[in-house]
DNA sequence: TTGAATTCATCCTTTTTTGTCTTAAATTAG
DNA sequence: CTAATTTAAGACAAAAAAGGATGAATTCAA
C-alpha cells in the first residue's frame, strides 16, 4: 500500500462518520470498523489537531466531523497523517536522482506521482462514504452512531 | 518513497558494482555509496540467496554481479527485498476494495500500478549505472573496485 | 453541589524495521 | 601450515510503527 495503515486507519473512520452533525465515540468507530481501538483514537487526536474532526469528552461526546464530508479530501488527511512532503523524493530513494540526474523511473514515477496527487486532491470523505468500507460479515449490523 | 530503504540501497549497491567480473568488497561499497556497512553487507547476502549477486570470501574475494547487469531487473530486485505482492492491495488499505466494491483511487491507482510494473520490468541495472549514485563531493573520487 | 458514569487524552508495552557488533568459516599468500 | 583477509551468520541495540493500559476531564443526575 502506499500509504501508512495509520492514514488508512483515518480515511476509513472519516468514512464512517456520520454527516448530520451527531457525535460519534471512538469504541464504536473501532468495533464497527473493526480496527484497533487505542490504536485509532490517538489516530483521531491528530485529526483534530489538524483541525479535520472535533471531540467532545464527557457524556454524550465523541467526535465530528469539523466540515461537511464533501469538504475534507482525501489529498488533506494524507498531508496531516504523512506530512506534505511524502510523495516527494526517488521513488527508489535516490539522493541523487533529480532533473538533471534522473533516474530510469524517475519520469514514469513523477507523471504517477501527479496523477495520484490530483486524484487525492478531487476525492472527498463524501466519495468514500458511498463504498461499504466494513467487512462482509458485519455489513449487516448497525451503522456506528445511530441517532436517538 | 515507494520502496523500503533496504530496497533502495540494493539497487545503489548492485549500480555502483564492477561489469567486468571483478570482485568487489562489501566494506568499498559502503564507503564509496555512503551506506551503513554492516547493514549493506546483511543486505547483499540477501541478494545472494536470491541468486543475483555471487560472493567468495578471503582475500582477492567479493562480491560480483551473477548475470550481466542488462539481465537484472529492477523488478526482480524489489520482489527479493520486497516480496511478490508488495504492490498488491488498495493504496488506502482498505480491505473491502475491489472489482465490485472499488475505492475512490481504484481505477487511477490500478492504472498508475501497471505502469510502474512495466517500468520496472524494463528497466536494468544498467540503465543504473548511467546515473552517478554518489554524492556530488566524493563524483571524483575513484570507482569503489579499481582493477589491476 | 456532589458524585458517579462516560469519554478523550497521555503514557506505557509490543512488534517491525533499521542498524551494529561479534564470532565462525573459507580463501589466499607467504 | 600459519596468518591475514573477507564473507556468513547470529545475537544485540536503536528507532519507528502499531497496539494497549491508565489517568484526567466533562457531563448529567440526584
Amino acid at each position: 500500500m502506499l500509504f501508512s495503515t495509520a492514514t488508512g486507519y483515518a480515511l476509513r473512520a472519516l468514512a464512517a462518520l456520520p454527516e448530520d452533525g451527531s457525535f460519534c465515540l471512538a469504541k464504536d468507530l473501532s468495533a464497527s470498523l473493526e480496527l484497533p481501538g487505542p490504536y485509532l483514537a490517538k489516530i483521531l487526536q491528530g485529526l483534530v489537531q489538524a483541525e479535520i474532526l472535533e471531540s467532545v469528552r464527557g457524556p454524550k461526546g465523541g467526535f465530528r466531523l469539523l466540515r461537511p464530508s464533501h469538504r475534507i479530501t482525501v489529498g488533506e488527511v494524507v498531508i496531516a497523517l504523512e506530512g506534505p512532503n511524502s510523495m516527494d523524493g526517488c521513488i527508489m530513494g535516490f539522493p541523487t536522482c533529480g532533473g538533471d540526474h534522473p533516474c530510469p523511473l524517475h519520469e514514469a514515477w513523477g507523471a504517477v506521482k501527479a496523477q495520484v496527487a490530483t486524484s487525492m486532491t478531487e476525492a472527498t470523505i463524501r466519495d468514500l462514504q458511498l463504498m461499504d468500507l466494513r467487512h462482509q460479515k458485519d455489513a449487516k449490523d448497525r451503522p456506528p452512531c445511530e441517532k436517538p
